[in-house]
DNA sequence: TCTGGGGTCCTAGGACCC
DNA sequence: TCTGGGGTCCTAGGACCC
């Protein structure tokens, strides 16, 4: 098999960038909800020294020193931008697995290209003219390899952004360029473990005996041993498989220490899940509840607690869950914590057309069917939350903090550019 | 004095990904 | 003052069953 793998470079902050021309040659970082941390960057934030994952208040001073220009996550308008991107990978490949919202991996089998390189290369160019997004292209004969060409393609090959590793000896080159902590699949812990015991670089990696990398990395390493030897052991998923979970949470806008205060976002949260379920044709049989302090303020009491709770029917009713999600919540609140962040999962999701209905169900679900399609059809027309349950109030006090949004450019007619012609 | 073995299910925790 | 959110897979250990 030939794979490439497409993904865009620092995509959130280069959507940012795209619908605003000032920004061009301007550091830009994107925040996480409740603008917590950065979660994107541009190369000219990252020369900063600004790492991922920072908390964005201890940014501040650089942020005004350099102009850093910041955004709140608009994930509405990532969102869009990447299906445009999909798109144009479907024009040239029929077999497309989409990984992220920001990458996918091509399955290149029986086309007609001779040159693999040179078809990455056109890839290439049709999504910057067609979206204004620059891409990087790694293609090798697994998703491992190909991943692993990416980055090479992105770090050593800038200005021509694709990397082909078809060959053997390309591959063993590539293999040798590469750190143990640049393999997909390698984290911080097993980086640790292999360099303790030698392997300093994938081709190290590659030469170490597969008992040892079984024993002490389990078998997913053991795969990933494999895929870097060129043999296939990732699956090819073009059509997703079903989710198993569903999980809705958030951090609050401030802390919360009632009961009252946190059935909103417990709420809330597990109406969520319940819309997600239906908007994938799917129940749940168990629903999850949590909550928990903030971990970082250690001059806080600390408590984090969860219970799941199995339901008799599997359900997407959003009445429903929010009840068995409360009912969570009056398991395991105590008071006298300050609460930063609840959050509600919907476990062992089974397709809505494969329930058994139970001897002892007597609620009735036709009525609540079609009561949720009424619901969702005028949330689809009027925007989300448009109509809410009881319980899910408008108080904002638990609500996100984002400071920094951009316009909605793509999916909101209010919001997109307007161009001044005189 | 001798105190099984095999199987399933569940949960918690750890590792990783983007 | 301010530290994201949503996933997957694997393993170990306990409970329970026969």
């Amino acid at each position: 098999m030939m794979i490439a793998l497409v993904d865009v470079n620092n995509f959130y902050a280069s959507c940012e960038k795209m619908f605003n021309p000032a920004l061009k040659n301007k550091p830009v970082v994107v925040l996480s909800n409740n603008d917590g941390c950065v979660i994107a960057r541009s190369d000219e934030a990252r020369t900063l020294g600004i790492k991922m994952g920072t908390p964005a208040f201890t940014i501040s001073q650089l942020v005004d020193d350099h102009n850093v220009q910041v955004f709140s996550s608009n994930y509405t308008l990532y969102g869009s931008m990447s299906n445009r991107v999909i798109t144009i990978l479907k024009s040239f490949v029929e077999s497309v697995e989409t990984y992220s919202i920001d990458e996918a991996f091509l399955n290149l089998d029986g086309l007609k290209y001779k040159d693999l390189f040179l078809l990455g290369i056109e890839i290439r160019e049709k999504i910057m003219s067609h979206t204004g997004l620059p891409v990087s292209i790694g293609i090798a004969p697994t998703k491992a390899l190909a991943k692993m060409a990416n980055r090479f393609a992105k770090k050593n090959r800038k200005e021509i952004g694709v990397h082909a590793a078809t060959e053997q000896q390309n591959i063993d080159a590539l293999l040798k360029v590469t750190d143990v902590n640049d393999i997909w699949g390698i984290g911080p812990q097993y980086q640790k473990l292999l360099h303790n015991n030698g392997f300093n670089t994938a081709a190290d990696f590659v030469n170490a005996p597969e008992e040892w990398v079984r024993v002490n990395m389990t078998v997913v390493a053991q795969r990933l041993l494999h895929e870097l030897k060129g043999i296939q052991a990732v699956k090819w998923e073009d059509v997703p498989p079903p989710r198993k979970n569903i999980c809705t949470s958030r951090s609050f806008g401030t802390q919360l220490t009632s009961y009252t205060e946190l059935k909103q976002p417990v709420a809330a949260h597990a109406a969520t899940c319940a819309r997600k379920l239906r908007q994938e044709g799917s129940c749940a049989t168990k629903v999850y509840v949590f909550i928990e302090t903030n971990p970082f303020r250690a001059e806080d009491k600390q408590y984090h607690t969860a219970v799941t709770i199995p339901l008799t029917v599997p359900t997407n009713s959003t009445m429903e869950i929010i009840k068995f999600a409360l009912r969570g919540l009056a398991m395991i609140y105590k008071p006298g914590y300050k609460y930063q962040k609840a959050g509600v999962m919907v476990l062992d999701i089974v397709s809505q057309t494969a329930i058994q209905l139970s001897l002892f169900d007597t609620r009735d679900r036709g009525k609540d069917q079609r009561l949720m399609k009424a619901i969702d059809d005028t949330n689809k027309y009027f925007g989300d939350n448009a109509v809410r349950y009881a319980v899910q109030s408008s108080d904002q006090k638990w609500h996100l903090r984002r400071m920094h949004l951009s316009p909605r450019y793509t999916t909101n007619i209010d919001e997109v550019m307007k161009v001044k012609a005189n």
